[in-house]
DNA sequence: TATTGTTATACTCTATAACTATA
DNA sequence: TATAGTTATAGAGTATAACAATA
């Protein structure tokens, strides 16, 4: 029997726990978005966006929505001053969405919010925790 | 200086690379709730139940929804079969939404699917499995 | 003629208010 | 009179189709 068949029950009983762990911590991070007055939908949207400009196009497709939805989403932060358009110089069709000063701050600050960790995480103390960086660290960063 | 001052730092950085796998492997779990025509919603809803039975106010409070919202979400379970409202016999005004076997059988095949381990992490390998195992196994389960 | 983005419209999901039936 | 659940209705978020501007 080749090793991979053993590793299996293993990586399932990990990801079990992992798994429940994020669904339980899941509201935490809910009512943090909320404090910010930002669904998990802006905040997603606002995670896509940067200083240098996104088509509505490109937006629509890794959101996967419909292009009139995109338009719906941007609406919404623009209207908060968190994203503003401009048309690009090369084609005229095409409206580039960027970050505000603003935007970017609060991206900033959301991100501070997301990247909080749970306090059961620190609880397991720096044994543990060193324990666990060193493994997860070598899952591959997307 | 007191050392859980210093684990914090350690925890962040653990919780990071954690919250961005599972962000990364977000549209994988999705598009596995797809195969069985299911919204994330609609699987919340399946865990929320079982057979023993739930009111639909207990449920509308777990779902932190109003409860006109809970009749449109058993609703529509309710219609493809998965769950079956039966009065109280204790008291009449009340329902209880029981899943039917249909609804038992797609919840065990959902939480199969959400419970497989993502392959990133399958191929850690067994030490680091291990390791992993030991130091998640300490957090609280809920 | 094809493409980018928006607008008009309709459908789904959600909440608020009014209602029915029990208690 | 109060409570459990539903129905009527309206608002938010989504998609489809038609459109305007540009390529």
């Amino acid at each position: 029997m080749p090793k991979t068949k053993e590793v299996e029950p293993l990586a399932a009983e990990v990801w079990r726990i992992l798994f429940d762990f994020i669904v339980a911590t899941r509201d935490q991070r809910i009512r943090a978005l909320a404090r910010y007055a930002l669904t998990p939908n802006d905040s997603r949207a606002l995670f896509a966006l940067d200083a240098e400009g996104r088509t509505m196009r490109s937006l629509a497709q890794e959101w996967e929505c419909d292009a009139s939805n995109a338009t719906f989403i941007v609406d919404r932060l623009e209207a908060r001053g968190l994203v503003r358009r401009r048309s690009s110089e090369q084609d005229r069709r095409v409206k580039l969405v960027v970050l505000t000063a603003r935007g970017t701050k609060t991206r900033l600050a959301v991100a501070e919010e997301m990247y909080r960790p749970p306090p059961e995480l620190t609880a397991l103390g720096r044994r543990d925790l060193e324990t666990l960086l060193g493994a997860v660290q070598k899952l591959p960063a997307r």
